[in-house]
DNA sequence: CGACACTTTGAAGACGATCAACGCCGGTGG
DNA sequence: CCACCGGCGTTGATCGTCTTCAAAGTGTCG
């Protein structure tokens, strides 16, 4: 088996999997490079693969009609392409899929995905509620564009960055580039980079890539209810699965 | 078998299974009444609970940290609550169920979704195709939010209104309040009301509750816009014109 | 050094929220 | 029968926020 695989095995997906089963399912897969720019599959293109990130970065970007560009997601290693549109059985990928830097996934065919599933009931259910979390954050994502201020995006963003890639808030690098964060939150260039001028007096300084958080007591106005430190064990698991 | 379990053996959750086993499945099932207001679970309660809408009209609201209240879903007969909480594992409710109307659910444990879904490989999928749906509209939502003005947001929604309720877009009644449909736009009551009246330019004539949009221009590509859950959403394309 | 992508800053304008006042209607009670 | 009330919706004036357009600054890499 190809080393990439090794860090699959980890994922929740294959939770209740034996090992032995797991290698079996994972023979299926191909390896498949991505170089940073490259478009692994386009909007409207038939969903036929179904793809996890080994080592990387990919971005979900959908056009509108009208002529907006949104980032739906930013996904990084262990995250996972395309078991939304195969499940959902109109079979089109509804955004480009784009490597943000130089990639390597593990692809599978869409068909395999649904066999297995059926085959392996554990696997079935993990995948049910991989969907279902991402049915929550998208919601969560809807109510955050509607209600919340350009200030308290960025701020959550940046919390929930600590928490994806395990950032020490005090000290840490953007992963990737403001521009992108823009797209991803929704907003302009412009807007953005206005707004962590503003976060200045919150005690959040970025300059350059470089952020640090000072005064977290102060993160909590911007934070949302799945961010905050609520009882409830949702936030967790939601947050581990942000992007 | 209770005649308001009649019309749920229609739905598409029930697919390819068999009248003799969906009797079975449905006798897990209690009607439970809801009258205009009642809350039928609060947000943060354990989700222990899954309903289908037998009749009536529910609504899912949620309130922020800092005091928003957004309304997710508008939901009619034949349309679930709780399955997302259910599946993702984590099982907390994340927002009030309110009855719009006086209305009538099915309720099931929550064992019992998930209990079914291991039995019936079938019905976990079309459960997954379900959920998956949702993910989809989720993120559509989130997108619109973020890129459209609310002159589109509104068109979008009566557009969505009439699929969904087979109206006829010349002449159609709304069904429920404008209170209802501002806080499902995640806009203010002024801003919604105000909108109406500059549609009346684009040919979207709203008087009290009756609504007439006559734009046939418009008028063809939402029908075909609409019914889909597919993301190249026609909708965009005919409200590019709103400014 | 110069080309180019990325980011910042400024000034003007569009848009939606807020606050406030008013009109409309159905129900209730004197 | 009328007066009052509360829920609902409309309209106006004002304000803050985000976008747009424009220009200039920063960095990297050939």
């Amino acid at each position: 088996m190809p080393a990439a695989l090794e860090n699959i095995r980890m994922l929740s997906l294959f939770d209740g999997i034996s090992d032995h089963d797991k290698d079996r399912l994972l023979q299926a897969g191909h390896t498949h490079k991505c170089s940073r720019g490259q478009m692994l599959y386009a909007q409207g293109d038939a969903a036929n693969h179904f793809y996890i990130i080994s080592r990387g970065t990919m971005q979900l970007l959908r056009t509108t009609p009208d002529g907006h560009e949104k980032t739906l997601h930013i996904l990084k290693s262990g995250q996972t392409l395309g078991e939304n549109e195969i499940m959902e059985g109109c079979s089109r990928y509804v955004a480009n899929a784009i490597a943000v830097e130089d990639s390597v996934l593990i692809e599978f065919s869409a068909t395999w995905l649904k066999e297995v599933s059926r085959q392996y009931p554990a696997l079935g259910l993990n995948l049910l509620s991989l969907i279902a979390q991402q049915v929550h954050l998208a919601e969560l994502e809807a109510e955050h564009q509607a209600t919340m201020s350009a200030s308290q995006l960025v701020g959550c963003f940046l919390q929930r960055l600590c928490v994806l890639y395990g950032f020490n808030p005090e000290s840490f690098e953007l992963p990737y580039s403001k521009t992108l964060i823009a797209s991803r939150l929704g907003m302009k260039l412009e807007t953005f980079s206005r707004t962590l001028s503003k976060l200045k007096k919150h005690g959040i300084h970025v300059e350059g890539t470089h952020v640090s958080i000072h005064d977290l007591a102060q993160l909590e106005h911007y934070v949302c209810g799945f961010c905050s430190i609520s009882d409830d064990c949702a936030t967790h698991r939601a947050m581990e699965n942000l992007e």
